[in-house]
DNA sequence: CGTCTATTTGAATGTACTCAAAAGCGGTGG
DNA sequence: CCACCGCTTTTGAGTACATTCAAATAGACG
């Protein structure tokens, strides 16, 4: 059956009845994003939130030298959006593009406001999304203030193995706010002291 | 009256009738806190999550090498709490200290279940809270991907004047991520610029 | 197979840190 | 009310971490 991860997503945290779930799908869209293909682009209004069902996206802000720093990779079961501009309704500040042919829903900002009106639930099922990526973000704040780049990047291995095995070390080094070339020298300075 | 800043703080997100006002207010326990003193250490558990009706409180971790990273300043209508701990009962990773005198209300987690079962508008209010928290921290990791300690000390002042008048430039310093010197050393060569 | 992009390597540079010492400031007790 | 103590801020020299630029190599994809 179609829909079968985003119901079990949902079911994580909040109990539908049959009507519940059925309008709950029926104001999602399903799209097939091709490989570098852009779901969200810098300074386009930001309508939708989206859920991966398959594949892998990353979420970038593009500042004013052209640098890139990864916000998020999103895989499987992720929930991704440039969730100011979304909530704000405001040109997005992020850009988020397909590392891999993928497969999302994407639910309108507008439906999303009707869903917390007509079933109260969906305020339970964000307030406990929201919550964790909260938690993640300050996480990763207290990270990249208090270690070294190296630490971090063992951290992120670590933490999200399937991500770093898909993605490009010049994405992860964007993420971790280090160039190409010193994560590069990192990682093969690990691999001389393993010697 | 009593409550004051607290009730005002609820109301911009929800509407609570007479009876689950009462309820809810009755759940606060009011706090004096003294300049110095902390109302959550490092280990142990987590058990409540605090408002700030008045004063200063400061968020940080405290690692290995002795270092602190300040994860956030609380004055007068913010919530603050090691979220991480509290939502899952783990010991505290964060220590929270008066800044100076001040006077919080404190909620226990258990209570705030309850009220998010008994007042399911309460599940509405912290679901605003968490976004707004996420989205102020997902903020901060681009910036502290993107943009230099300078530029970054110049949007925190920019941002938060209230706050950067009442904290050390210590304090400042290990909420940019930097040390108390380098700061130092930035202001200096900013005044050194105008001239 | 050829082209384009990612990764590696190295040298020179810049940003931020450490350590140490001096100066400034605020609170407290005599 | 002033003097002293402790902590914060400043200043500077030397160092370490991370960047830039450039060029060579390796990989991925059409």
């Amino acid at each position: 059956m179609d829909h079968q991860s985003i119901i079990k997503n949902v079911n994580r945290h909040i109990v539908l009845n049959e009507n519940e779930l059925l309008f709950f799908l029926s104001r999602l869209k399903k799209k097939k994003i091709d490989r570098k293909s852009l779901i969200l682009t810098q300074g386009q209004l930001c309508e939708y939130i989206y859920f991966v069902e398959s594949g892998a996206l990353r979420a970038f802000y593009l500042g004013e030298a052209g640098k890139e720093s990864t916000v998020m990779f999103a895989v499987k079961d992720w929930w991704v959006t440039d969730m100011y501009c979304f909530i704000n309704e405001k040109p997005a500040m992020l850009t988020i593009e397909a590392i891999e042919d993928s497969l999302v829903y994407q639910l309108k900002k507008s439906d999303l406001d009707d869903l917390y009106v007509k079933i109260p639930q969906f305020e339970r099922l964000f307030r406990v999304l929201m919550q964790n990526a909260y938690i993640r973000e300050q996480l990763r704040v207290i990270e990249n203030l208090s270690l070294s780049a190296e630490e971090r990047y063992a951290i992120f291995v670590n933490k999200y193995p399937e991500v770093a095995h898909k993605v490009k070390q010049k994405q992860i080094a964007s993420y971790l706010g280090i160039t190409a070339e010193f994560l590069s020298m990192i990682k093969n300075k690990k691999a001389k002291d393993l010697k």
